[in-house]
DNA sequence: GATCTTGTGAACGACCTGTAAAAGCCGGGA
DNA sequence: TCCCGGCTTTTACAGGTCGTTCACAAGATC
């Protein structure tokens, strides 16, 4: 999806071709996104999907790792947000707005 | 209907496929209003929808609501008005008069 | 134009999110 | 075994957003 390619099966996400250096939860989570493009996606459900099991109460797992993915893809492509927060319910992944 | 596409589910509501950004209550007030098109709908039928609870006697959370959701939907689609006010009654979901 | 109804900006507390830092966990190497 | 370094999880707090109510303006009705 433009500059920014995210390959699962290789444990890669790219922009413009250079590799970003993401930890694996960080990748999980981004593939995990990236996979709904344009849905809005509950933390419920980042966790279930990346975490495999319930979040805890209060559990602020899935925010901090949006905020990581946010630094690194950030430094990668300056000026163009791609994970969207909608409040009192999840993350939206969208390339372009 | 129309440029107007509501999906509850998804917690989204498009125009022309871009998505409104509203807030939780303005989302499931228009989700209501919608679900009922044509009908006036009042306040107090409103509020035990969106809220879950009846409104104090003087209550203008609807009110506002409804003038929130007019700001965004009147920018996403100029000179189409979508929420009908009857007078001593109460609104009027229609997307096209 | 008097009165009742609705529209809407502003304010404030409650709740939600962003993020740095601390704490916990685990594997590899000396 | 013990230490070290990186990753994950939790905590803490600052800052932002939302929901609610109020106050007054504007509109409707008679």
């Amino acid at each position: 999806m433009g500059r920014l390619e995210i390959r699962p099966e290789e444990h890669a996400a790219l922009v413009d071709g250079r590799p970003l250096s993401l930890t694996v939860r960080e990748l999980q989570l981004l593939v995990t996104l990236s996979a709904h493009p344009q849905r809005i996606m509950t933390r419920e459900e980042l966790f279930a999907e990346v975490w495999g099991r319930q979040p805890r109460s209060d559990d602020r797992s899935v925010d901090v790792y949006v905020s990581r993915l946010r630094a690194k893809l950030g430094e990668a492509l300056p000026g163009t947000p791609v994970i969207h927060t909608h409040n009192g319910i999840g993350y939206r992944f969208s390339p372009e707005g």
